[in-house]
RNA sequence: GCCGGUAUCGUCUAGGGGUCAGGACACGUGGUUCUCAGCCACGGGACCGGGGUUCGAAUCCCCGUACCGGUACCA
């Protein structure tokens, strides 16, 4: 069979600003653009905020500034521009005026001076009572002549697709074929009464326009679909591939909302968590390679990525294992790097020191390489540098009851101190050499002795390896905190 | 209600007519050890139910159930 050369793909995210960028909506867009990157084609970025109502610029905003944190960049959109410019629907409105009349023109839409009702309206559908909300025949009953009085008497109209009786089938990419009667499809408003569009009619005007070749989107659209597919061929234009990606669900399986905690990337970004674990964990939720690969970096995925591996059932969004990607690609970072992403975690806490990234930086590093098994989240390193940047100001309590509770222990300390004032070399090795000598000689184990010399260094009952810690503190401190807490003993 | 979709360990998933049903996260146990984390080893844990088709079904088909979505002059 000898196809015609495809066409590059041209895919789009359109989302609506009426809230943040949420997980799904951030999934969503991640695998158009890894589809658009893996094929060579084009990722649009549309905005559809026909929605007045509810739609806001600091949403497009927010939007934006979510998905560039996740590094997807967009060809043709928002402030980059491009062939079928504008970007914003609120901007096309005239083009969605046109193209209802011209459905009118042709037959395939009539005016309906019904008036509103919205969903609110009617009565709730679950009781076997669902009626139509409008009056197709009534409607189509009209006069043309009666229809441009009322017209131009400027009474409030909306426009209908009539729909027409048959099957409307589309092939989808993740499903298969999926088939409708159109006997249970409604003749849905294109045009307001108000003048805006509906989404179906602006989407499907757009994606014309735009020449978008696949429309990746929600499973929660598969039922919109078939009154999309009859606008196409309304308008005699190709039916681009769909694929619609399963939707992305709380941990009780329940749509995800404010009640799962958070749902916009941004919070996961102020949480401490870096934008390549959420690529990576993003792109498996929903997808796979088909092998046992997980850890990805974006060019891998992009690499492997094929609409085929898309699964066809919903997933839960699992923290634990976004978690685990955050603390491999946190310690996979650079030292350099690491530090420069760290520095206004720690200007916010107050623990900054611009010698941090001078004199101390690589002092500063060694501290990060303590910290980076440890941690799952940026804000980890800041709790646990701590004690790195300023002495402790009080001690654990359970710790205090725990390791301090020994004979003599103010007198062992103060032994400790003194060796630890004249020993030489400071390194890891000399210093545990010299805690255990100590401990020996004193007739104590050395367990006692590093339980209460950690709680002395951080005030805390959980550190890095205490003789590393020791070390990176320096002999004037270490005796410091030493002397410190003997005097409370 | 009606329409559509989906169903493999707790979670994300691989696989797909004949496999010990594989991996990852999480979990448990042991080891390393000064705590925690990490690391290493080991372990428990799944094909929604019922019918078919077939020599054989988790895999294909049907029904049921559950869940998700749609059923707006929201997107």
């Amino acid at each position: 069979m000898s196809a015609p050369a495809s066409p590059t793909p041209r895919v789009r995210f359109a989302p609506s600003p009426t809230g943040y960028l949420h997980v799904g909506g951030a999934r969503t867009a991640l695998f158009n653009w890894l589809f658009a990157r893996r094929q060579g084609g084009t990722f649009v970025l549309r905005i559809e905020d026909t929605d007045v109502e509810r739609s806001s610029t600091d949403m497009v905003t927010g939007i934006l500034e979510g998905l560039t944190w996740l590094g997807l960049d967009w060809d043709e959109g928002p402030g980059v521009g491009g062939p079928h410019a504008p970007y914003f629907q609120s901007e096309r409105l005239d083009r969605y005026r046109a193209a209802a009349r011209e459905l009118v023109a042709a037959g395939r839409a009539y005016y309906d001076f019904g008036g509103p009702s919205k969903r609110g309206d009617a009565a709730a559908a679950d009781d076997g009572s669902y009626e139509r909300r409008y009056d197709r025949d009534a409607a189509l009953a009209v006069t043309p002549d009666e229809v441009q009085r009322r017209l131009v008497a400027g009474e409030a109209h909306a426009i209908r697709f009539l729909v027409p009786p048959g099957e409307t089938a589309f092939a989808d990419l993740v499903h298969g074929e999926v088939r409708f009667d159109n006997a249970h499809i409604e003749d849905f408003v294109v045009l307001r009464s108000d003048t805006y569009p509906t989404y179906h009619l602006s989407v499907v005007v757009d994606d014309i326009d735009m020449a978008i070749t696949h429309v990746v989107r929600g499973d929660d659209h598969v039922s919109n679909t078939p009154k999309q597919v009859l606008l196409y061929q309304a308008f005699a234009a190709a039916v681009p591939q769909f694929a619609h990606v399963p939707l992305i669900m709380g941990t009780d399986k329940k749509r995800l909302s404010k009640r799962h905690g958070a749902t916009s990337v941004t919070e996961y970004e102020r949480q401490g968590y870096v934008p390549e674990a959420m690529v990576n964990f993003l792109a498996l939720l929903g997808w796979s390679p088909g092998g046992d690969v997980e850890l990805m970096s974006t060019a891998d995925l992009i690499g492997r990525f094929a609409l085929e591996g898309i699964s066809t059932g919903n997933a839960v969004f699992n923290t634990e294992k976004l978690d685990w990607f955050n603390h491999q690609y946190l310690t996979r970072r650079s030292d350099d790097d690491l530090a420069a992403l760290l520095r206004p975690w720690f200007e916010r806490a107050g623990l900054w020191h611009d010698d941090l990234a001078g004199a101390r930086r690589s002092w500063f590093h060694e501290v990060l390489g303590l910290l980076r098994p440890r941690a799952k989240k940026l804000g980890e390193f800041v709790e646990g540098a701590t004690p790195f940047l300023s002495a402790p100001r009080d001690y654990d309590a359970d710790g205090r009851a725990k390791h301090l509770g020994a004979p003599d222990l103010a007198a062992h300390l103060t032994a400790l101190g003194d060796a630890f004032r004249t020993l030489e070399p400071f390194t890891e090795a000399s210093l545990e050499q010299g805690l255990r000598g100590v401990a020996e000689a004193r007739g104590v184990k050395a367990g006692v002795l590093i339980h209460a010399t950690r709680l002395a260094m951080t005030g805390r009952t959980v550190s890095p390896g205490l003789f590393e810690m020791l070390r990176l503190l320096g002999r004037d401190e270490v005796v410091a905190r030493l002397g410190r807490m003997t005097a409370t003993l």
